[in-house]
DNA sequence: CCGTAACTGGATGTCAATATCCAATTTTAG
DNA sequence: CTAAAATTGGATATTGACATCCAGTTACGG
């Protein structure tokens, strides 16, 4: 539920909320979060396609979030390259059932639903917001950026 | 977290549980379970291993659990087969962050420690003890069942 | 002691998650 | 128009989770 792919969307959409609204490149982004870059590329397309970054290809092109990081949740973060998968059925797949879960199920459902909404309460701008002894992320400091107005 | 292994550990320990101190052999509990019977067979090895089962060979023998259902956690079940990784410290491997968890990978523990708790205050008693619309596992009758007293 | 019941452990197969690489495409700068 | 900067998409490993099969071992019942 937290697998490797959830970790690596997490870092790379907050490390591109605490440069917002400034964009990324896919490799400013890999170096800074320490996920491999070839990887992080597929990552960032599937958040693309949920509608949470916007990419711009070209020279001065990069990643950016498309709303502002106090509008963003983990939970979408996580639903959009893993969905969390509730338990609505009994997966014995018994008719017997019909919409109730049996004792055991509604208690591991329970604890996905607590997951779920505690992620959907936290947004990047809190993770980013919070009074820190260790800073989110990466410290180094990201040397080589290059600080540029998003564009279109 | 909730993988397919330990959804079948699961379903295997309800089951041994609603006929202790009866024992069922991996057949049995396949059946009534609708769990691989092959790969059952190694869940069960492993729920061996951690002491919540004890497995009888030869004729007459089966699984069963070694302590009595009321002092059997989800918890300890989920861990046996697959234990819940908790965040203890940031997964970029930076020295400077100590123990501390940065404010990200915080809420992820969070969430973690939450699914923990929760399995830790359920029993398989109580699972099984809940007043239930629909019952727990198949409703199936385990016709070729042959209750036969626990040995050893 | 022999046959059958039952678990054990090792070898093997399959598939999705993880990860890498590269050619093609888009876009800007000059 | 051309070169360089970037993302995109497809092809291709690699790995671990899930699953099966079977020979070997233990144990009972007669």
């Amino acid at each position: 539920m937290i697998s490797q792919t959830v970790e690596y969307a997490l870092r790379a959409v907050v490390h591109l909320a605490s440069k917002a609204p400034l964009g990324q490149t896919t490799d400013q982004v890999a170096e800074a979060t320490r996920v491999p870059r070839a990887y992080l590329s597929k990552v960032l397309q599937s958040l693309g396609r949920a509608g949470l970054v916007h990419s711009q290809r070209g020279m001065g092109g990069g990643m950016t979030l498309t709303r502002p990081p106090e509008s963003i949740t983990i939970l979408e973060v996580v639903n959009a390259v893993e969905p969390i998968q509730r338990i609505r059925h009994c997966p014995l797949g018994l008719a017997a059932h019909g919409a109730h879960l049996c004792p055991l199920h509604k208690r591991l459902d329970n604890a996905l639903a607590m997951v779920e909404e505690a992620f959907a309460r936290s947004t990047l701008a809190e993770v980013l917001a919070e009074p820190i002894r260790s800073v989110p992320l990466c410290p180094f400091p990201n040397t080589k950026t290059r600080q540029k107005s998003p564009r279109k």
